[in-house]
DNA sequence: ATGAAAGCGCTAACAT
DNA sequence: ATGTTAGCGCTTTCAT
């Protein structure tokens, strides 16, 4: 089927010892024979037999990226970022996509393993904690959902953080009547940046108008819809948005309405989705969680933990603030 | 490190050979030792060593997935395809993204290759046609994008049937003043697309207004914009767009000149992206080119040529109407 | 500097 | 029905 070792060995007239030596980086081999050999086996096409060289080193030099998230938007840049990482170091990513279903995530697991990967990073498909996979014979790195045990490492965005900054932004505009837009409770999402909104407020004497966060979905329309309450509540000159798809939605509703945006009202989405933040009228200044940041930390931390080097905990990884048109007159 | 094959032979006082034929699916063993054998395998943690395994068999159960579509929108539904059909078989995906760079395509071929992949699939960032990568020695499929060389297999969405299946729609509906907004003309979609509106408008007797499609870039922008030169060339109720960005602004323009749709103009979108099309007032109808089937079929049939019957050509795999409002009054 | 040979963990052919 | 053994292609001692 394929050139051997031995193919290049017997042309040569050389043993295949010889020949492994020359190409690999020896130097019980001497020049001239470790140049015609390598020449030799370039001309034959030779190619290392991957399996026969993992089965000797034990080690497969792949990692295994086991996704949930089917629909990619916030997964993709992750496992981008990962597969820089991990090919960067000269090693390859198994990719397995659960869609969510739990069954199909064991049965995925279990390929992964038994195909011998070196170590494993789970993404979650949203920044909910995900279940801790114990201990499963090689390492393993949580990525976007931090795991339930703290004992695992995680690496994640700093939600806190990024929700801070947006009303750090808001504030140093001189907004000060603030509104927080953003989507359902039973995300740990919606809860973290909304109590990192109220944190940053109350460190000023300042609340949130109307007070307390206005819960939803993640959707345009829902943004839309509670434009309208936001508006009812009483005088605002700016809106946090827990996604960009929700300050979509109320820009376009607050430009309905006749309101001028950022001079009446300046808006900042979350996420920095570009279809979302350059179609709106105008632009939204968003937080970039920057994802790609968190899968390459992840992989470079599965690869030192495959080298025996593990860590522990929550890494909880800086966003950006982009500016935009929405808060920029 | 790990349980092997000998070490549960040895706890059970009985051969690797026997233990391997009692956990594979040999006949050569008693019931009662099998059942003995699995069971004692199960309780010591035993997991079959891939390497070893592949290296007998000279497969590695595994292929390769090349993408080089960093953002990854219309890539990520055919790797999730490719995904399913080759995990169905119990075989795996590896996955690398070149960013649409050449040198690192190269390398990353040069790795899955030396990783000992049973076949490839390459994933076009667009549906313009791909190099062929030629004899790799491995059996290739070309996916979204179609190979320049037609020895080689592609499978791609059918976008004629696809903008044919869009005018038909708006026709149907009684639309005989019909606009096309699309991407920029150095993209086969935005060719194809054009060509089969006007080739089934043509079969009507009828013509594009204004004659010829208006052809710009993919983003709303160019959709807002594109309407005013669209309602300055005279009456038109119904505007066929190449992509939902497109059609969102073109929706979001007709409504800032107080134009209801659908009842005076109605519009369709095109990808079916689901961020445009449901955000937008009214959704959106719009081609859903059913990406997933491209990726599974795709598979399909690289581990149909994996197993000895390639095939060759270009599989153009049909696109399904989703209707929404943009459309329905 | 080069060759010979062991062995990574597994499966399958052959022997018992 | 079970045990023994060769060998997949490679790297790496150990001899020479």
């Amino acid at each position: 089927m394929s050139v051997r070792l031995s193919d290049v060995a017997q042309a040569a007239g050389v043993s295949v010892g010889t020949v492994s030596k020359a190409l690999g980086s020896s130097n019980d081999v001497s020049m001239a024979t470790r140049d015609r050999l390598r020449a030799l086996a370039a001309e034959m096409g030779y190619r290392p037999n991957g399996n026969a060289r993992r089965l000797r080193s034990g080690y497969s030099r792949t990692v295994g990226m086991l996704t949930s998230d089917s629909v990619g938007r916030f997964s993709t840049p992750v496992l981008l970022g990962a597969g820089d990482a991990v090919g960067a170091e000269g090693m390859s990513v198994l990719l397995c996509d659960s869609r969510g279903d739990d069954i199909r995530k064991r049965h995925h697991l279990h390929t992964l393993l038994e195909h011998g990967i070196d170590g494993l990073i789970t993404l979650a498909s949203t920044t909910d904690d995900q279940p801790s996979l114990g201990d499963i014979g090689v390492p393993v790195v949580y990525a976007y959902g931090a795991s339930t045990d703290p004992a695992d490492f995680s690496v994640v965005p700093d939600e806190d953080a990024g929700a801070a900054t947006a009303v750090e932004h808001l504030l140093a505009l001189g907004r000060r009547r603030i509104a927080h837009v953003t989507g359902p409770v039973d995300f740990a999402a919606t809860r973290r940046r909304a109590a990192a909104v109220e944190r940053t407020l109350t460190a000023q004497g300042l609340q949130l108008v109307p007070p307390g966060p206005l819960l939803g979905d993640w959707t345009e329309q829902w943004g839309r819809v509670a434009t309208d309450m936001v508006l009812r509540a009483g005088e605002v000159d700016a809106v946090f948005c827990g996604s960009d798809a929700i300050a979509r939605g109320v820009t376009d509703a607050l430009r309905d309405r006749g309101l001028r945006i950022p001079q009446d009202v300046a808006v900042v989405g979350y996420d920095n989705w570009e279809a979302m933040t350059t179609g709106s009228r105008p632009p939204l200044t968003s937080i970039d969680p920057d994802l790609e940041a968190v899968g390459q930390t992840a992989a470079r931390a599965l690869l030192e933990a495959v080298q025996g080097t593990p860590r522990a905990g929550v890494q909880r990884l800086p966003t950006r603030l982009v500016l935009r048109e929405s808060t920029l007159g």
